[in-house]
RNA sequence: GCCGAAGUGGCGGAAUUGGUAGACGCAGUGGACUCAAAAUCCACCGCCCUUAAAAGCGUGUGGGUUCGAGUCCCACCUUCGGCACCA
């Protein structure tokens, strides 16, 4: 081997570890292995056309728990892929006059350069990009098997639609209500699209949460919101002059009594009867026509409403109800009417006080009930006897006490006035179900309903079954024919794929395939007779729904093949926070539906879900004069400090004049402070920037990009070599022989195996990286500063330096895959060393510090003797002159020892 | 609006099970080395008062539980992520 370098040069370290993976397939793997499997998985990019650093971020996380279960033992699979079908496709090719498919593959090809400078150690082999024939075929098949097995279906659904593009719009398309390239008001308009029935599966997505021990409980919380699984009951009111009845689904049915009206939403078949005769009506309905479909829009929007001039019959009193249209009451949810119960829901009381509709209670809180009972009703007449009963919940509260005179007006008037009661609580002004609780109220009127035939039990969901078409260009084909006799026919397997040009002229306002009369023409397979093909396409997020399971199986004939149950399920997922619901959700359902077509075995697609944070950086810029803002690269900003080093301004540095500071955000185009990921790596070497990243900030919490923290990084790794090669350059030493040990290379070497230990179960267990990297920096803190030429001295050195290697490969691998061989070794695999051991001998103490504190506040600290029993630790403690002097003379009420903690003295 | 997070020195963060708040890094200050600069090394570095020491204060705000709270409970404020057609 040559001399080594005395300092540190990462572009050409890097140049020969990365020569030496790639030379020796290194991170290829099979089934065959004897060793257990490992599948690390990070979600696949979006070919946008750069690298960012959320990508760096996420990659590196990944690959620092590939290597370091490889280095576990495991047989690691991590593979890489692309997410090549999509909306910023088909803008760029307008803006760049482009095909969307030539515009992603030459993407394509810059990001997996851009991704090899980083050393990541991927299967290459595997990757695939999901707008491939050869990958989408086999959606489009099991899409028709969906539909054969009723899980795909066709039904009316709402989009945005420009009414002067003609065409419809994401929701990302649409700002403040109007279409972002036009201008123009946004309406909403249904027409036919494809679902698929994931409401089928809805228990199932619940229940399995429950066993994903390994997933964020945050995750799971919102997936579990989110599904809503709610039981109740649907209702059937009749409608006065109508045959049918007008169903409502609550989960409140003990606030039956206390419907005062019914909304339902602007597209209901009652809504547009009453428009017929009604124009201030049917000038309502037009009105709830504009604006998006967001959901997060039309729940902040202003509660409006009409009244349709319908009536229904209240199922138990048979009072007339009237029949109001809601803004926020939504068709495509549940019955698209709701009951409501002004005095007891906050929605439906804000809607009752602005249209100033009757507000009654049903419900008092037990508080109100106790009180009564104690009281008794005579004495629970006198408004100040109840009050002093009911303490501070007197101004939510409200009875009316059966048969008795109401005594409580007070009560009742600040229920009217302040809001809804929304507790549970005790049925009053109920009849018949006066005095009963909740369970009561529902199991009672359940059972009368059922008889009566008016209304059931039923259990209700949130999750919407999922609207799979897009009426866009760049997407995967759906494969179903429309036959006039017919109907939609799904496309014969044998005729699979259906293929989607790529070489097409794109405008961006009509989808290539939509514009083209003759792609769409085909014959039914069914009848033979002419026929027309779909042109709508799928969803993104089918294709990364079941991404995962292709890279088991490549080259397989159907999704995938018997390799799959060998990898599957992913043992660690990794992904941004922003996929907790929607990808994560469908990736769990898809799994589901490979399992229940006989592809999978397993239940759930991934046991470990790590959910990384955004890259954040600081924002500059200068106002214009016409209001707007000019954001300027931190890149081309020089920070301004005072002598206690606070921020007092930044200066561009090509001008000298000062910029606004905007504050720190998500790196971003419209911001201008993106970092760009290869810059910094040409600059620093793809071990620094890896370092960086992991060591910032844990993994679920935002990183905030810090250039001078990345020389920090550079600056360590810059030491460590240093004292490799130093120690390198040494006279050879013997073994450590630990009963031969002094003081200080005792110290030094408990250190290193408390670093092992610490390393260890920070990347093992709990991904906190940058604690790990912390401990290693001042494991080579105390190496630079033992100073210590004897053999024993060397030996204690080298076990410190080689244990540091091995520690930092996961982070710092193409550094590690040098240094290990400046320390002796040949060229080999560092993956393939085992992992350091702790030697729980060289972890030992002899005496511990221990905190002493009076009365809880840290007073004086002593060393005590491992072996020191309570009494004596007591004893040590009293004798320390600070807790004498702050004893001042009291006996002690009670002494807390904390073994091997602290000692807390209370007076 | 609803669901989920987060808030600790000048900055990023640490404190893993309720037990010494501020590890590690950045920035800053002082010094060594150098003709000089860079690099490197050494020391200091929460706030307040102070020559110094000591005391006091201190984890978004206000309450509470506890011998002891950054950590647990209640209420609130601010910021971020998601809300079904961005991915």
């Amino acid at each position: 081997m040559e001399p080594m370098q005395e300092t540190y040069e990462p572009q050409a370290v890097e140049a020969v570890a990365q020569k030496f993976w790639n030379a020796t397939r290194a991170f290829v793997v099979d089934e065959k292995s004897s060793k257990p499997k490992f599948f690390c998985l990070s979600m696949l990019p979006y070919p946008s056309g750069a690298l960012h650093m959320g990508h760096v971020r996420n990659y590196t996380i990944g690959d620092v728990i590939s290597r370091f279960q490889r280095m576990q033992g495991k047989n690691v699979l991590q593979p890489m892929g692309w997410d090549a079908f999509g909306l910023p496709a088909e803008n760029a090719a307008i803006k760049n006059n482009t095909a969307p498919a030539k515009w992603t593959y030459a993407n394509i090809e810059h990001m997996r350069a851009q991704l090899a400078t980083l050393g990541y150690a991927i299967d290459w082999s595997r990757e695939f990009a999901t707008c491939r024939p050869e990958y989408y075929v086999h959606e489009q098949r099991l899409f028709t098997r969906l539909f054969k097995k009723g899980l795909a279906y066709r039904k009316q659904s709402v989009v945005n639609w420009d009414p002067v593009d003609q065409t419809v719009l994401a929701n990302e398309q649409v700002i403040d209500g109007r279409g972002w390239r036009t201008g123009a008001l946004v309406e909403k308009r249904e027409i036919p699209q494809w679902f698929f029935k994931i409401t089928a599966y809805a228990d199932e997505l619940l229940s399995g949460l429950d066993r994903l021990s390994g997933w964020p409980d945050s995750v799971k919380t919102m997936q579990r919101n989110w599904i809503g699984r709610s039981e109740g009951l649907e209702i059937q009111f009749a409608v006065e002059s109508e045959a049918a009845p007008l169903s409502v689904f609550t989960t409140r049915p003990d606030t039956l009594m206390g419907v005062t009206y019914l909304a339902v939403a602007a597209e209901h078949p009652l809504a547009l009867k009453a428009a017929q005769t009604k124009p201030l009506v049917a000038a309502f309905i037009e009105e709830c026509r504009h604006g998006g479909t967001a959901e997060a829009d039309i729940e902040t929007a202003e509660k409006k409403g009409i009244d349709t001039g319908l009536s229904a019959i209240h199922p138990v009193t048979g009072e007339a109800v009237p029949i109001w249209i809601a803004n926020f009451v939504l068709m495509g949810y549940g019955t698209g009417a709701v009951m409501a119960v002004p005095a007891h829901d906050e929605r439906d009381w804000e809607f009752a006080t602005k249209y100033d509709l009757l507000i009654k209670m049903v419900i008092v809180s037990d508080a109100v009930r106790d009180a009564i009972r104690e009281l008794g009703r005579d004495a629970a007449r006198n408004p100040d006897a109840m009050s002093a009963a009911l303490g501070e919940s007197r101004a939510i509260d409200v009875y009316e006490a059966p048969g008795a005179v109401s005594v409580f007006e007070e009560f009742e008037r600040a229920i009217i006035e302040d809001g809804a009661y929304t507790d549970y609580g005790t049925l009053v002004n109920s009849g018949d179900y006066d005095g009963l609780d909740f369970r009561g109220a529902f199991d009672a009127l359940a059972t009368r309903f059922e008889q009566e035939g008016k209304g059931a039990r039923r259990v209700n969901f949130r999750l919407r079954d999922w609207g799979v078409s897009r009426q866009r260009y760049w997407g995967c084909p759906i494969p179903i024919i429309y036959c006039a006799t017919c109907g939609a026919v799904p496309v014969p397997e044998e005729q699979l794929p259906v293929v989607l040009p790529e070489d097409v002229a794109f405008t961006g306002v009509k989808s290539p395939i939509k514009a083209d009369p003759e792609w769409r023409k085909t014959t039914c397979p069914t009848c033979g007779g002419a026929a027309e093909r779909e042109t709508d396409t799928f969803d993104t997020f089918m294709e990364s729904s079941w991404y995962y399971a292709r890279y088991t199986s490549p080259g397989a004939g159907d999704m995938v093949d018997g390799r799959a149950n060998h990898w599957l399920p992913v043992d660690q997922y990794i992904g941004g926070i922003e996929h907790a619901i929607l990808h994560l959700l469908y990736f769990r359902f898809f799994h589901k539906l490979l399992r229940d077509e006989g592809l999978v075995q397993s239940d759930e697609p991934a046991t470990n879900l790590l959910c990384q944070g955004m890259v954040i950086a600081e924002t500059f810029y200068r106002d214009n004069p016409n209001g707007s803002k000019d954001w300027i690269n931190p890149a081309d900003v020089e920070i301004q400090r005072d002598e206690k080093a606070r921020v007092v301004g930044a200066l561009l540095k090509t001008d000298g004049k000062p910029v606004q500071i905007g504050g720190t955000e998500k790196m971003a185009k419209s911001k201008n402070n993106g970092v760009d990921p290869q810059t910094m790596v040409g600059k620093y070497g793809a071990d620094t920037v890896r370092l960086f990243s992991m060591f910032a900030a844990p993994p679920e919490q935002s990183l905030e990009w810090n250039e001078a923290g990345v020389e920090g990084m550079a600056r360590f790794l810059r030491r460590f070599w240093r004292e490799v090669v130093t120690h390198a350059s040494n006279p050879d030493h013997p073994v450590v022989d630990a009963a031969a040990l002094n003081g200080a290379q005792k110290t030094l070497r408990r250190q290193v195996h408390e670093t092992i230990q610490k390393v260890s179960d920070d990347i093992g267990r709990r991904y906190a990286f940058n604690t790990a990297i912390a401990a290693l920096m001042e494991l080579l803190n105390a190496v630079g500063k033992f100073d210590d030429r004897s053999e024993q001295g060397r030996a204690v050195r080298h076990e410190a330096l080689e244990a540091m290697v091995l520690l930092l490969n996961p982070v710092t691998p193409h550094i590690a895959h040098t240094l290990w061989q400046v320390l002796g070794h040949g060229e080999t695999l560092i993956e393939d060393q085992p992992w350091p051991k702790v030697d729980s001998a060289a972890l030992t103490r002899d005496a511990v510090t221990l905190a002493v504190q009076v009365n809880g506040k840290l007073r004086a600290t002593i060393e005590v003797a491992v072996s020191a029993g309570k009494e004596e630790v007591e004893r040590l403690a009293l004798a320390e002159p600070k807790v004498v002097d702050f004893l001042a003379g009291q006996a002690p009420k009670k002494i807390i020892v904390v073994p091997g903690k602290i000692v807390n003295i209370v007076v």
